[in-house]
DNA sequence: CATGGGATTGACT
DNA sequence: GTCAATCCCATGC
């Protein structure tokens, strides 16, 4: 039973730019019951680009999109994954950031019994929440957070308590529309990050590190 | 009402 | 490297 060490990140944390959430909330911990952990990755995504659920307008679908900034956003993906994305920017305009990683911090063995009857074999601490499917899994996120307050929760995001980490930049992952937008952040040297497929390397040799710059 | 496409993961060749 | 699993919903007839 983590003690909350501070209080939910406010609406109005939200109610900016998706391109200034997104970076900012690396570091934040996210938190549902007794498990949590420390966002390491994000991506951010805007109505104004094809990536985004919301580029269509507003549908049943992506009505929480629109809706007020710190809500959380849940769909299914490959109809087996649940995806967990903070709502942003003023009410009306379709935004959010999906979480794609986190470092556990909380609740390991309770994170460990859901992946492991979600079918994972591999339940070493950082492969628990290394993927936008598995941390929501791990954290028993499901499609019934869809619409809930980041604020007043179930599911919290909490402050950050050591300032600046390096971030890292780099495309976002796993999509065919506006895939060359440098819209995803991380942190440099963080190992609990997604690894969906090796980081592009045009012929031989894997390279380890593909990354835009820091801010 | 039927169809098709994913912001993925894990297992397998 | 390839591939299947499986659900929600947008789109089109």
């Amino acid at each position: 039973m983590p003690t909350r060490s501070s209080e939910p990140l406010p609406a109005s944390f939200y109610a900016r730019p998706v391109l200034e959430v997104a970076p900012e909330l690396l570091g934040c911990t996210v938190q549902h019951g007794a498990t949590a952990g420390v966002i390491v990755e994000t991506e951010a995504y805007h109505e104004q680009e094809p990536a985004c659920h919301a580029h269509v307008g507003l549908t049943p679908r992506t009505r929480v999109l629109f809706g007020a900034p710190g809500t959380a956003y849940v769909y299914r993906s490959y109809g087996i994954h649940a995806l967990l994305n903070a709502v942003c920017e003023d009410e009306g305009v379709g935004a959010a950031v999906l979480i794609r990683a986190l470092r556990p911090i909380a609740g390991f063995e309770q994170m460990r019994e859901r992946r492991a009857a979600g079918g994972a074999r591999t339940l070493r601490d950082r492969d628990l929440c290394s993927g936008p499917g598995r941390l929501t899994q791990a954290l028993g996120v499901q499609m019934t957070e869809n619409g809930t307050s980041l604020v007043d929760g179930p599911v919290l995001v909490l402050p950050r308590e050591a300032p600046t980490e390096q971030v890292v930049v780099s495309e976002r992952i796993g999509i065919t529309k506006a895939a060359e937008l440098p819209w995803r952040f991380s942190v440099a040297g963080e190992e609990n990050v997604s690894r969906p497929w090796p980081w592009r390397s045009p012929r031989s040799g894997t390279r380890r590190t593909r990354a835009g710059e820091t801010t």
